[in-house]
DNA sequence: GAAATATGCAACTCTGGAGTTGCATCGCTC
DNA sequence: GAGCGATGCAACTCCAGAGTTGCATATTTC
């Protein structure tokens, strides 16, 4: 179970959060596809999507010579629970989204 | 106005959310008064605050000789849109969140 | 089986974040 | 006004993150 500091610091970098964009978009991908799209080497694009798999927000599966990644949402959870509970404290708006998360996810 | 980045590279640090966490249950507090929770000098705890002031989820307003730091919202909109707009797209329990946050920020 | 294409691994540089220390400055209080 | 407690500034170290390059390995395809 991926932790919240990696969550947040993986939807910290933009790259990060184009590639999640962008998967969420077009449904699985390969690094190389993914790599084609950003002004950077196929590598470091390979290096963020670790990154967001380690921290649980993508999952690559291999398929043959390729490997495509798809966005999960094993992450979410905690973080989006954090936000919750903090930010019902602060900020009203986010009261709503207690609720409506809590029943889901109450165990 | 702050970034998307600042603000979830703010979150991903434990000591600032702690921070954050404490700042929201115990209302305005000083830097000094702060940093005697914390395993690090006082220094090391302004730099943080700092930091979340420059997120947008803080501000410090002045007092004679303090500096007492209070929750603020202004950070937390983008952010929480981002996650909406995209985790809606890979998790239908946050859709929600999205119909019920849209109502208040819909330019 | 050989060429082409995709992933994997490792070493390297560079920059910024986290924390420290030391000292200066400002405001309160007596 | 003198001392005390708080903030502010600056320089420094240390390390992890981002990106690069080069090469090795695996798989498809002809």
């Amino acid at each position: 179970m991926p932790g919240v500091d990696e969550v947040f610091a993986a939807l910290s970098d933009p790259t990060r959060r184009q590639l999640l964009d962008q998967i969420s978009r077009q449904g699985p991908l390969t690094a190389t596809q993914l790599a084609g799209g950003y002004p950077m080497s196929r590598q470091a694009v390979v290096k963020h999507l670790t990154t967001l798999a380690h921290a649980g927000l993508l999952a690559g599966e291999r398929q043959g010579r390729d490997v495509r990644y798809r966005v999960v949402t094993d992450g979410l959870g905690d973080a989006a629970a954090w936000l919750t509970e903090v930010g019902e404290r602060w900020d009203q708006r986010l009261a709503a989204l207690q609720r409506h998360l809590a029943p889901d996810r109450s165990t």
